[in-house]
DNA sequence: GTCTATAAACGGATAGAC
DNA sequence: GTCTATCCGTTTATAGAC
């Protein structure tokens, strides 16, 4: 599945535009903080007329999320396809590397869409997160493959809190990174270095960037 | 300063037992979600009757939040108390270790008012985080120092980063951690463990545990 | 200290004109 | 496809009785 298809009606249809506000609004004061009409006044429309679009609030933030998930899932998919592909057989840690890379990547490049997965999931209506738990399901279960393959001699239930613990680490980095302040991809490499490593053992820099 | 003084009008008094009220159903709901109707009807009073003891719902937040802040940084000097009384001095492993437990374990045991910091904190009110801000940044300050001293070949850059990875990786475990499935002093460990050796050693145990 | 009553504003959602 | 107009519920906060 691609994650941005071009909509029959062209690129900026009226339903995208709405989208791309809805996700920015959301992303900036939360679900019950944004309210229709702040999204209509984005895209200069009246509250009402986004009823032609769609059903209900909920279901515009069950569709943001959606995206949000596609585009990840994409970035992931990307990654794998990269260390498959790669001339020389990559090792567990530049494996790994190239996918928190993506990860960060896509969740910083998107910050309108994945972002509400880390901020606004928990408090969503029940629905909403009902709608979206078997996307981000499928998400969860890449990594922990992912991870299962790299630490052969893990448990199932220690990869589990690794999956958790590495996910808590990365995307928290939502709350404080600053793209204009740091590079995005050293950050990737420092914190893989420390999951891999560890914080104790030197930095050893990653050479192996694919851009 | 110590976090829990008691009330001059004892234990339960009116404001305590609004503040817990409080603290649960913000956790529980959100902010915007919570109203001061819910709260007044779960310490059986009426709405109109919280503005005896509270100016408005912002400031009712606020003493949420610095309760929340109160107890992580009483917990974290009690763990250096326990680290500078311990008989064999401690390695900088078991003196992170001992923060760690002691962070983890006030922050599931008063989750209600903890929590708040790790999932509501953004998206609440300007003057809310205004308020709040100087008390975190002296907690955050009090973790920025330990790292430094445990990691002396590390730039000041690079401890501030590996500090916000290590709060992404504890106190997102309010989002899925179950006390009653797992042992949080294990969880405490591991979570150690994979900062400091990284995930790729094999896991050793710790047994310097206090109780 | 707690209640009742109410002000004033804002929310999601719908109906029907154009 | 978008607008206007409106329904109806909920919110924080205040005023004054008890």
């Amino acid at each position: 599945m691609v994650a941005a298809p071009i909509a029959e009606t062209g690129p900026s249809s009226g339903r995208d535009r709405i989208l791309d506000a809805a996700a920015a609004r959301f992303a900036e004061l939360g679900f019950t903080e944004t309210s229709l009409r702040l999204i209509a006044g984005d895209v200069e429309m009246k509250a009402g007329s986004l009823y032609y679009h769609f059903g209900s609030k909920d279901e515009l933030f069950v569709s943001v999320l959606a995206r949000g998930i596609a585009l990840m899932s994409d970035g992931f998919d990307g990654a794998a396809q990269r260390v498959a592909a790669a001339a020389e057989q990559q090792d567990a840690r530049a494996h790994l590397a190239e996918h928190v890379r993506a990860h960060l990547r896509v969740l910083h490049g998107n910050f309108a869409f994945t972002s509400l997965h880390v901020t606004s999931f928990r408090t969503a209506p029940e629905a909403v997160r009902a709608a979206i738990v078997p996307e981000r399901d499928a998400y969860e279960a890449k990594w922990t493959a992912l991870l299962g393959s790299l630490l052969p001699g893990r448990s199932a239930d220690e990869i589990g809190i690794l999956r958790l613990v590495l996910f808590g680490a990365i995307n928290s980095s939502i709350e404080w990174f600053d793209a204009r302040r740091g590079n995005l991809d050293d950050f990737a490499d420092v914190v893989t270095d420390q999951f891999w490593n560890g914080a104790s053992r030197p930095h050893e820099k990653d050479d192996n960037d694919s851009t």
